[in-house]
DNA sequence: TAGTTTCGGAACTTTACAGTTTCGAAATTG
DNA sequence: CAATTTCGAAACTGTAAAGTTCCGAAACTA
């Protein structure tokens, strides 16, 4: 979030120097709802058209304010993206309350939940009509780290768990694993545009995840 | 490939009709060493810059060619795009000619020769460009079919010769490993956008993908 | 109350680029 | 040769959207 103060009460940290811009307290304060009432605008309409679909006029008018007050708290087209993308991502999967049914197969699926899924769908078609606005290697992490790595730790302690029960082999290499559950998932929602379904998680899964990960001897040495 | 013929000499199909647009043979006749000098540039600027980034007065120049000349034959940047992207495309695997090694490992790795990952690197550079034009459902596939699926077919086919071998399971879902092998790399590609490493894909298959394949006990079915 | 800053809304300016037209030169045909 | 169509190059047009400015009203401070 690099949001411009200028009329902020609360933020008003002592500067050092003697001519710095003190907080003013005059005049009618910010309001920050309006804040969040412009990031909810523009992810939505990020995910309804894109990137190029997305005006500033059109946010605008779905947030009920003028442009003047949205230049005032973002400079440009691109900072009011990254910060609306890091307001999307705010919510993480919980890591401390995941699922723990004893079963790795059932955790994870238990993790897909139909509602938490619907968030993600949405998150996937916002990354998607992104497009070549993802280009920009800063605003890229901030897209895709928020959905992908927060998802990808979540299995990874699933996974961690059931290697601590015995139930998949000592040999099998997690991180991995991980890894190809959410790219196979990206693919398939970001490039292919086909919606996440169970059947095709848990093919995924009962295809390949589970029966590498269960297996007994030590997989080949990779070549370097 | 659609583009718009006047001026063709050899392409005189007999028309049905009367007052049909016959090939006319007066004039001076195109040149159509130009078409591929545009597609090429198309192509160098997306990979570049992007599908933004791509202006046709950019294409033109680095072509040596006058807009008009680029219109004659597409009617729009769309237009140019999607043939590009075929034109990129033209290159397949040779399906015909796949490594045979007597080992799927070996083959696999075969398949991914530093000399075409270098090409294939370019593709996708271009693909990560392309954005929110891959949206259009229309030239998605134009984009992404013509580097994955062929790839994605090519993988089958050294896997079948496997089984066949006896070298993998029966039970074994080949058609999911090579999604799954596709869309791995691609997300490195497209998403992480770093570079596509044999030690990505050794480490992919070794982890992941061979010991899926070679299991021995038939794969739980899945949850409809 | 006077001065200042916010608000939503709307008009305005600027810029970038797709697409069109024009130009003189070169090919091609009859 | 004359007519026609191509070529590269450049000028031109139209439009969409980013970014700016102004407006009257509201909120806040001293």
């Amino acid at each position: 979030m690099s949001e411009m103060s200028r009329n902020e009460p609360g933020g008003g940290r002592e500067s050092g120097d003697a001519e710095e811009k003190k907080p003013q307290k005059v005049g009618r304060k910010r309001d920050h709802t309006r804040d969040e009432k412009i990031l909810e605008a523009t992810i939505d309409i990020l995910a309804e058209s894109g990137f190029d679909g997305m005006t500033m006029d059109r946010v605008a008018a779905r947030a009920q304010a003028g442009k003047a007050t949205m230049y005032r708290r973002w400079s440009s087209k691109a900072e009011l993206v990254r910060d609306a993308l890091a307001w999307m991502n705010r919510s993480h999967l919980d890591l401390d309350n995941l699922p723990d049914s004893g079963n790795l197969r059932e955790d994870l699926l238990l993790l897909i939940r139909p509602q938490s899924m619907a968030e993600e769908e949405r998150k996937f078609r916002v990354l998607a009509g992104l497009g070549s606005f993802l280009q920009h290697p800063e605003f890229s992490e901030t897209g895709t780290a928020g959905i992908f790595d927060s998802w990808a730790e979540a299995n990874l302690q699933l996974m961690k768990r059931a290697a601590a029960r015995g139930e998949i082999s000592e040999y099998a290499n997690l991180e991995l694993a991980c890894r190809v559950i959410t790219s196979s998932s990206a693919f398939r929602g970001l490039i292919e545009r086909k919606p996440f379904e169970k059947a095709f998680y848990a093919d995924l899964l009962d295809g390949l995840v589970l029966p590498a990960l269960t297996i007994r001897r030590e997989p080949r040495s990779s070549t370097r």
